[in-house]
DNA sequence: CGTATGACGTGCA
DNA sequence: GTGCACGCCATAC
């Protein structure tokens, strides 16, 4: 089988574990192209799956970016993950 | 196949 | 430290 790339950023979001957090470049590179962050932001936007964490996806800069459900609904799961973010 | 879009990253002023 | 512009990749049409 292949895995596009937006099933192995699937997966990859989905596997991680609460309390940690990964920026889009992470997820990008985890998923075989450190430079496809942009797709992979893209990507998450176009899937809106509860069972993917994916407001446990950060930017680098610190900020939460942003959220299918609202970027302050983001934050707030963040906060309450232990994970603060920059406003 | 080419164009347009987007939850980004980095560099520079 | 903050803000703006450019560049990057994958997906959709």
């Amino acid at each position: 089988m292949k895995p596009t790339f937006k099933e192995k950023v699937l997966q990859v979001v989905r596997r991680i574990p609460r309390g940690k957090v990964l920026t889009y470049k992470e997820v990008a590179k985890a998923a075989g192209g450190h430079r496809a962050y942009r797709a992979v932001g893209n990507i998450l936007n176009a899937n809106h799956d509860k069972k993917i964490p994916c407001h446990r996806v950060i930017r680098s800069s610190g900020a939460a970016g942003g959220y299918n459900m609202g970027a302050g609904e983001k934050i707030k799961i963040l906060r309450r993950e232990g994970i603060k973010v920059k406003i």
